[in-house]
DNA sequence: CCGTTTTAGGATAAATGTATCTCTAAGCCG
DNA sequence: CGGCTTAGAGATACATTTATCCTAAAACGG
């Protein structure tokens, strides 16, 4: 479904928003307490900061943090920002230039399940998710 | 979404659904037919035969053909034959040994959509997408 | 200003996925 | 049987992803 680099974004970026901890965190530490491998995590959130999702800060108490407010960043934004918007736009068969003009004989059905999920993603944000955890004390690592 | 394997596939096994024609069909045939490298479309069928849902003849007159009705070959046995079942069981974090025990904190929300995702694939049978592509001229090719 | 900390960025290495190549085995035909 | 055709299987190349390494740039703290 989603890269390993995607299913690491989505980890550290639910990892920060529960936190409820508003500065520069180090990457580090994400990495070591999400069991993420740091250089790997550093370049991901490489990414999130291009994306303009998050900024960042060097040297001693530098680190990331969000650029803006968790209530206002989906897990749609998460996964476009790391794995570009392929899995929402490119479809099943992978034919160039398919769509509703030129369909495959799976569109009339794909279409019917590919919006919820990508509704799913679009309305949820991180901070949706930072509530959840707390709640119920659900986990982010092994 | 899918590897491009599982793609390739997908369009191979619709194509032969959409023969109408019980007898061997060569690799080379639908490769060329699909614009589908022939020796990369080889180990593909070989997946599936070895799943048990092709038959394979070798020699002149050969090729593959269904070793089941197409009437009872659904979409989801094409996948999990060359793409394993980790899209349908494993999910969307990549955590170890998720579920509802541990979940994690998009579980309740995925679930609701993964469900259909699989019963959309698992309720369409080739014979259904040959009727479907017959109907309505759709393509299987760029 | 200098040493330390931390992200940025590019280069490199390892692993996986994609595609090709070669040889074998099986089947057909004369 | 001998030559041709086709799938099977393993080895090999290529591409992309995943992960690591190294040097720089920025920030802080003495
Ligand atoms: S389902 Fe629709 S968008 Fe997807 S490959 Fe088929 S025609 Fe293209
Ligand atoms: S959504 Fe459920 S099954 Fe998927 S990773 Fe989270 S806990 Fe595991």
């Amino acid at each position: 479904m989603f890269s390993r680099a995607c299913e690491y974004g989505l980890r550290a970026a639910l990892y920060l928003a529960s936190l409820k901890h508003n500065g520069y965190v180090s990457i580090r530490e994400i990495g070591e307490r999400l069991n993420i491998s740091v250089p790997f995590l550093t370049k991901i959130f490489q990414k999130l900061t291009q994306a303009g999702l998050m900024q960042s800060l060097r040297g001693p108490s530098g680190g990331v943090m969000f650029a803006r407010s968790p209530e206002e960043i989906t897990l749609f934004d998460v996964i476009v920002a790391i794995d570009g918007p392929d899995l929402f736009t490119e479809c099943v068969l992978g034919l160039p230039g398919c769509g509703e003009a030129a369909p495959c004989p799976l569109h009339d059905h794909w279409k019917e399940v590919r919006t919820p999920i990508r509704d799913l993603f679009a309305s949820t944000t991180l901070a949706d998710m930072a509530r959840r955890i707390q709640e119920a004390r659900l986990r982010l690592t092994a």
